[in-house]
DNA sequence: AAATCGGGGTA
DNA sequence: TACCCAGATTT
């Protein structure tokens, strides 16, 4: 059994640790709780490095809950371009007019706040502790890995109630006088130290607390079962530009994958004259000879998109069938585009 | 509980 | 490649 003062002497430990030795990020140089909701936000399942320049241009643009209540939605998907999971955006937007109207700030109780749109647990923890001192869970990936690795959990961490095991793990350790640095103190560590293979055990400031380290099994640690792999989606993609100079574009429907995002017009088949087919009807223009212009893989979470695009002579236009329009270069930059829809553009030189 | 939802860094 | 990242929501 731990000794008594084991929790205190691992509290001070790692709080110390942080606090002598955290990163100087930009959200730790704010105490706004509005700024620091935007970063926990951003920061979900996306590192430090490519949240950053996001984080500084959002909260410069959005700078207060109103700034970012009203604005256009196009404006606010702009800005996360690029940054991947956009439902996060939508939310943050919901979830900062809801609380912004209510409460008139982002408020300051964890039944309040874990209510809003796109906070779930770790958010509502994170938020809460960081931004006003209150001892609550926030567990992520690097919480999860560390906390095993200390306290010799076996449990499958890709499990959804795996998550509680540790959240009762936190709030049985937590320092009640500064939950702040007690939690992003695990989260550092995990970042910089208790990294997910080769750990750098010998630097660790907990390392005497730590059961896997003694039992020198760090590198078991966490256990988590794998997930199947990506199935693949042929796409093909069609790119039209009329006399004008103008491309024509399409907008993916609002719902699901890339919500909502702007593409050429693209099918979902590996077959080139089936995809002229169906992006003749759905636009209403007759598709002359294509030409292929580039082939890639685009690799998301849980599927893999194997893209041909083509370039064709310039269409017929006729009646079209769906929201869409035709661009000119400079009209493009207005649009939301997602990744595969840059690669194509990139590879056109538009 | 499992699937959905992006993109990029790392070994 | 395979894994993972300051996860939340939907099915």
């Amino acid at each position: 059994m731990k000794p008594l003062n084991w929790k205190e002497g691992f509290r001070d430990s790692l709080t110390g640790w942080y606090r002598e030795e955290k990163r100087d990020l930009p959200w730790r140089r704010t105490r706004n709780p509005y700024h620091i909701w935007i970063s926990e936000v951003m920061l979900q399942q996306t590192r430090v490095d490519t949240v950053i320049p996001y984080y500084a241009r959002f909260t410069e643009r959005f700078s207060d809950m109103k700034e970012l209540a009203y604005a256009p939605e196009d404006e606010l998907m702009k800005m996360w371009e690029g940054l991947g999971y956009y439902s996060r955006a939508r939310n943050l937007q919901s979830a900062v007019r809801e609380a912004y109207e209510t409460y008139g700030e982002v408020p300051a109780d964890p039944e309040s706040f874990g209510k809003l749109k796109g906070v779930g647990p770790y958010t509502e923890g994170a938020v809460m502790s960081i931004a006003y001192g209150i001892p609550a869970p926030a567990v992520d990936g690097n919480v999860m890995r560390v906390l095993s690795r200390i306290l010799l959990i076996d449990d499958d961490i890709a499990k959804p109630k795996t998550r509680r095991l540790f959240e009762e793990a936190v709030m049985d350790l937590i320092d009640k006088e500064d939950p702040s640095s007690f939690n992003q103190g695990l989260m550092e560590l995990g970042a910089v130290i208790c990294t997910p293979r080769r750990p750098k055990c010998l630097l660790c400031p907990v390392r005497e607390f730590c059961g896997a380290y003694h039992e020198g099994r760090e590198e078991e640690l966490p256990v988590k079962s794998k997930k199947k792999k990506q199935q693949s989606f042929p796409h093909t993609v069609i790119v039209l530009q009329d006399s004008g100079g103008r491309w024509l574009m399409e907008q993916r429907p609002d719902e699901g994958l890339l919500a909502g995002m702007w593409q050429f017009p693209t099918a979902e088949t590996g077959d080139p004259e089936e995809a002229v087919r169906i992006i003749s009807e759905r636009h209403g223009l007759s598709v002359g000879t294509l030409e292929e212009a580039v082939r890639f893989r685009h690799v998301f979470t849980h599927r893999i998109w194997e893209v041909t695009a083509y370039t064709a002579s310039v269409p017929e236009v006729g009646t079209p069938a769906d929201r869409s329009g035709w661009f000119l270069p400079e009209d493009l930059d207005a649009l939301t585009l997602p990744n595969p829809t840059k690669k194509v553009r990139a590879a056109l030189g538009v």
